[in-house]
DNA sequence: ATCCTCCCCTAC
DNA sequence: TAAGGTAGGGGAGGAT
């Protein structure tokens, strides 16, 4: 690592300015550092600005965008039969946004993050390419970040722009296929099954993806949803790949386990504890045997992946199984009541979106983050730390009927769960059932 | 067999 | 100081 370019000094100094400059504009973090102990407001406040919040919203309020017709709605995908498949990708997309609005950023060092605090646990959400080169990646804490990247320039969130770039991106992906299956704000799959040459295509949607956002879009192409998806990692950044089938199977001899569908951090531990360690492994053992270890649908879902095979299709947004909201963040508790009041904004917000969704529901699960026996100080400010999870699902005889109603129950089991106030770290709720 | 509950895991 | 959400799938184990 260490610095691969020398930037120039004043051109470094005033794109700080600006950075600077974005930080005090930003509403989110007018005030102290807040939490459930010192902001009555602290649920709307939270999801407000949390990161994730939006990326989880953004699926659901897409597809009730398209399932509304609102912004065209998708058609089933040919049919069987061979099939041409786009996975499309903004490249670190929320970096990007900042980088195509201010000029100053381009060719420097940049990242998104609440904090530019070089000792704080803040953590990083997105970074340009040229960040990466110095080792900066999504989820490292900013001490760290800055350790890598002394010059990293910093810049809030700005939801709202990445809704409306994100939007504009979706209707030219639209333009292009009528079948669009969005993954994410920044990430969706089209099939272009008999539309043309899918390089070309793949040029003229790339290209204007960028002339009407600024911001740059890798395409991945493959006959199925898991090879287009590979080719999209080998397409980054700004580019475009072609895996064609015939190469399918060496390609996926060139991943590493983790790089498969489904493979997690969990699943990657699994796997080397059966003495598996790359995909060829994986291609040796039997279906059955797979499945004697992982599970029935697991074991034939990789013993699939690790072959490049996938059934599944471009697929129109399906219908919401179940909705909820929860916070693991900045939970402090001094009293019962004060966990009795959360749990009624939880309740309050739960069925709010329920009524924005128009959805009704039988089983509220309540979710709760218990620190860990001897852990008091996570090592993330304000973070859950290391925690138990437990949870409680309550069936009602009729559809909840009101936010009381979902509060009085969510108080019942977190009663019933026997955890003190003071160790809770998290809580969530969420509604399942009939939808 | 088929469910249900309480998890865990994954992906974005 | 900083915003660790959301939804779906699946598995283990028990009840029906």
């Amino acid at each position: 690592m260490g610095a691969p370019v020398a930037y120039d000094p004043a051109e470094m100094r005033a794109a700080q300015a600006e950075a600077a400059r974005l930080r005090a504009a930003c509403d989110m973090l007018k005030g102290a550092p807040k939490s459930s102990r010192d902001d009555p407001n602290f649920v709307e406040s939270f999801f407000s600005a949390s990161r994730l919040h939006f990326i989880g919203m953004w699926k659901t309020r897409l597809e009730s965008l398209m399932l509304s017709g609102v912004i065209g709605g998708p058609t089933p995908n040919p049919g069987p039969g061979a099939q041409v498949i786009f996975h499309v990708d903004l490249d670190c997309f929320f970096a990007s946004v900042a980088e195509s609005e201010h000029p100053l950023f381009s060719g420097k060092p940049l990242a998104v993050c609440h904090s530019n605090n070089a000792k704080g646990t803040a953590e990083i959400s997105s970074a340009n390419y040229e960040a990466r080169k110095y080792g900066i990646r999504a989820g490292m804490f900013m001490a760290g970040a800055k350790q890598l990247c002394p010059d990293l320039i910093v810049v809030p969130y700005n939801f709202e722009r990445y809704q409306e770039v994100s939007e504009q991106a979706y209707k030219i992906m639209m333009a292009c296929s009528a079948c669009v299956q969005p993954l994410s704000c920044d990430e969706a799959f089209l099939d272009v099954t008999g539309l043309g040459d899918p390089f070309q295509l793949a040029s003229r949607l790339r290209a204007d993806i960028q002339a009407a956002t600024g911001c740059t879009a890798s395409v991945g192409i493959g006959h199925n949803l898991l090879i287009a998806r590979l080719a999209t990692k080998r397409a980054k950044p700004d580019g475009q790949c072609h895996i064609q089938e015939a190469e399918a199977a060496s390609a996926m001899l060139s991943l590493e386990l983790s790089d498969l569908p489904g493979v997690g951090w969990a699943t990657s531990k699994k796997l080397a504890s059966l003495g598996l360690q790359s995909v060829a492994d994986l291609q040796a053992w039997s279906k059955a045997r797979l499945q004697a270890e992982l599970g029935d649908k697991t074991g034939a879902a990789l013993w699939d992946a690790s072959r490049g095979i996938d059934t599944r299709r471009v697929a129109p947004p399906a219908v919401r199984k179940s909705l909820g909201a929860e916070v693991n963040w900045g939970v402090r508790f001094d009293s019962p009541q004060d966990a009795t009041r959360f749990l009624g904004k939880l309740a309050e917000e739960v069925w709010t979106r329920m009524g924005a969704a128009g959805v009704q529901g039988r089983s509220l699960t309540l979710k709760l983050k218990k620190r860990k026996e001897g852990v008091y100080n996570p090592v993330k400010f304000m973070g859950h730390g290391i925690c138990d999870n437990l949870s409680r699902t309550h069936t009602f005889h009729r559809p909840a009927h009101s936010a009381a109603t979902i509060h009085r129950a969510a108080c019942d089991m977190l009663t019933s769960l026997h955890v003190p106030h003071a160790d809770i770290r998290g809580i969530g709720l969420g509604m399942s059932r009939g939808l």
